[in-house]
DNA sequence: GCAAAAGTGTTGTGCCTACACCCATGT
DNA sequence: ACATGGGTGTAGGCACAACACTTTTGC
């Protein structure tokens, strides 16, 4: 075999030999996608239809097209596995790569993980999966059992850095509606975290975040469940680091 | 050719068709190997001894093997190019994979990049590149010029991965030798951040945090350039994460 | 009126910044 | 003696946790 591992740049043999003379790599994305279902976290997951891990839920995704970096593919596959149209906007984040030989009983996949969170609108259709006889539905984290391959490592590496990121980051908008009250941001939070949270000073310390939120243009104010005062209507502003950050609470009651 | 695109499950189109008849990706590795030497962050460099970029600097890395994970890959260059026998302590961190089309003009390439931190010894050898006619150097990372391929971006991100990270992990001992004094712990601080810090509260953040350092067994104390109080020996903590974080103040004047 | 949820005020504790000050060593 | 760097003490301030309180709605 060819000895590379001394070579001091970047794939410098590879004018040197035929570049299908090995056993290639496949290069593939997976998708930890979350989002917020009647107060609990839930996880886009799909059903396989083939061997191996056949009828085993697993992570979406798939291949890394010949032209696209695997951002493009990742988004190509959250768009369509569940079906939203405008996946512009939505959060995509690299999470990170997955090469241990054996991974994939079949051949050497080399996996690009990314985390996507998204605010599922009222009347959002439900996911149809890809085709095939793989079918896809949303999953309560805490229910997403045994995942094929090493998909749940790589779930829980994700949820893992999703709860870590709320605490420096303004990412908790990514899971609420275009406009919304600080009482629903703030149970995002307590949902993610596990925890309580006071509410004035949460209140206070996401109005002292400069570009957290900002007052949605109508000032017009929505009634949270039919009973109480109606809440101020806020969307998400510019802002994406916490500074300082919103600390976690060491773990301790849930929230009601 | 083939639609793979609405497959749901990971690579389950791979049996149906074969597996050498893509132009196949290759998967390398790249290192941002950061040290500190003479009180200034410098990076492992080489020179690439071939086309394209040939006499350009650029990032050590190299292909990942058959029976390699991207880790295992990595820490395998990276005992190359540094020379060092006992690379199982050193830092090394996955940074990012970089997959755009058309980084590597020859090829398709995905690159794990990975971010490694380590202390040179007094009497390190210097890096000795892999083979060929490249060359391997220790080069100031303000002085790190254009360099072959994307690395620049891939070396700006590592260098801001290397900073936030200061916050809030024990990262910085990595930066220090097994035994070390409060004042050059502070210095790593001072030169990553390029900021001062306030001795005195920087010793009590330190010591505050349980398992960030403990004190040498060795009840000895060390002169530290001649002159001043012999300082007390310390060497790295088992902690990991920083609680609460060490912040790093707004920027402003250098460190003397 | 009562419950429920939004929003405001206030107070005490604690951490952290900034600086003054002592200690030990080399020249 | 003095310069240099290590180490300790302390006062002021700012932030935040905790909790009391008011406001606006539905029943």
């Amino acid at each position: 075999m060819v000895v590379v591992t001394i070579n001091a740049g970047e794939a410098t043999d590879v004018d040197g030999y035929d570049k299908h003379a090995y056993e290639p790599f496949a290069v593939t994305v997976d998708l930890a996608v979350f989002t917020l279902r009647a107060g609990a976290l839930h996880v886009l997951l799909v059903e396989r239809g083939q061997e191996p891990y056949a009828g085993r839920w697993a992570l979406p995704g798939g291949f890394v097209l010949p032209e696209e970096s695997a951002e493009t593919a990742a988004r190509r596959e959250l768009a369509e596995e569940t079906g939203l149209t405008g996946s512009a906007g939505i959060h995509l984040e690299q999470l990170r790569t997955y090469s241990e030989p054996g991974r994939d009983p079949r051949m050497r996949v080399v996996s690009v993980a990314f985390t996507a969170l998204l605010a599922l609108p009222p009347g959002a259709p439900e996911p149809h999966g890809g085709g095939d006889a793989a079918q896809a539905r949303w999953t309560p984290y805490d229910s997403a059992g045994p995942l094929a391959f090493d998909h749940d490592r790589i779930l829980a590496d994700a949820r893992e850095r999703v709860g870590a990121k709320f605490e420096y980051t303004c990412l908790a908008t990514a899971f609420c509606p275009p406009e919304f009250t600080l009482g629903e941001l703030q149970q995002v939070y307590e949902t993610v975290w596990g925890t309580c949270l006071d509410r004035p000073n949460f209140r206070r310390k996401v109005l002292a975040t400069p570009g957290f939120v900002e007052p949605a243009p109508t000032g017009a104010a929505r009634l949270t469940g039919g009973r109480g005062k109606p809440a101020a209507l806020y969307r998400a502003g510019t802002a994406t680091a916490l500074h300082p950050p919103l600390v976690r609470p060491a773990t301790e009651g849930r929230p009601a």
